[in-house]
DNA sequence: TCGTAAGTGGAGGGCACCGTCCACTTGGCT
DNA sequence: AGCCAAGTGGACGGTGCCCTCCACTTACGA
């Protein structure tokens, strides 16, 4: 990539690098269904120049999303790296969740490139995440009948958040995040206050 | 309503009929997003004929969701009925939440429909949950900080499963309402088995 | 300075959807 | 049986989206 891309006109490579902004600002304040033409218009250039560089919405998709998908990967890792076992395994729920309650994009960006993309990240990641769950579990802080596919019931809940703006779903996120946790541990403790989820609030 | 469907020829009654049903079954099973000809060509009319019944696709949806939304009202009073507070709290969840994983348009229905529709439905199921969350309160079983804002939270997660087709969808709902009256409660029992909700399954 | 390949923008083709119009059909009263 | 208001269907206009085409512009090596 950075090889094609060193190889471009500078004001290409500048235009590209742009684009890439935007798409990912647009996506993530908006979702996925943001026009290919805003994108375009807010990048300051035409809709030609954005299909040259991403032959497809998919492929821009693709490649604005992968910077967040390694950054998941990086946060699992981490995590494995903590010395305690339920620590880390609270911190890549709640930094997982944060990141898809703040990126309206993030879960459709994962699910729609789902089959093509990022399959040995996707891989890596989640044995990662099953090794994380299984420390957890020895170490007696996690319940024995969790399972690793129970990460992804969290973040699909999760995602459902999104229908409220950003701001809300965040703390709508945080407080959900710290009911799943508490389910998933032997032990208690507080939660953060209750989000005052009215359906005025949730439909902006 | 029924004084003017009295009034209509007998052919255009049942047509009406009919239309509505298939409403129904097709935003239960493909959500609010199918087309108006789908529904129209389905139920055996032309889109003129849906279209003069319903002017327009909102209130097609409101006629199409009215009685599910009066089954939630009368599940909230019949849990309010019920001498055990505890148990009713649950079972108000757990219904709601079965039958919006059933039926992948409910909870866009009551988003998209909300203003106008309604209102004073709403109002008694809120004030009729908010009185059961303090029964179940008092009786020492709900823990003190739930607030009845929660029941939009858990609505919004639950939600966000419909993202899989609708038997896994059931499934993982069933899954997630466990961990979360789990947490909602001051004890503790046995959750439902884990829903391998690999990614492959949710992307259907 | 100048030629040219790389880069660009906007018009528009193709598609899917919502909702309308209007010429035709039909139920049901007399 | 016969009339006509009520009912009907499919073609059509309008909109918003993805993506393509092509005539024009510009960076940059010689």
């Amino acid at each position: 990539m950075t090889a094609e891309t060193s190889q471009m006109r500078a004001d290409a490579r500048e235009n590209r690098a742009r684009v890439l902004a935007v798409a990912r600002e647009l996506f993530a304040e908006r979702g996925l269904d943001v026009p290919m033409a805003a994108i375009a218009r807010k990048a300051g250039v035409g809709v030609a120049t954005l299909y040259r560089r991403f032959p497809t919405k998919e492929s821009l998709v693709v490649e604005a999303f992968t910077e967040q998908f390694a950054h998941c990967q990086a946060v699992v890792e981490e995590a494995l790296a903590d010395p305690d076992p339920w620590r880390g395994f609270c911190t890549v729920i709640e930094k997982v969740c944060l990141l898809q309650a703040s990126d309206r994009g993030f879960m459709a960006a994962f699910v729609s490139t789902f089959p093509e993309l990022h399959s040995e990240v996707r891989n890596r990641t989640w044995s990662a995440f099953a090794a994380l769950v299984q420390r957890a579990k020895d170490s007696g802080h996690l319940r024995p009948d969790f399972s690793p596919h129970d990460l992804t019931l969290v973040l699909l809940a999760n995602n459902g958040l999104a229908a409220a703006p950003v701001d809300v779903a965040t703390a709508a996120s945080r407080r959900l995040v710290a009911y799943l946790l508490e389910s998933f541990r032997t032990g208690t403790d507080a939660l953060p206050p209750p989000v005052p989820l009215s359906l005025e609030l949730v439909l902006r």
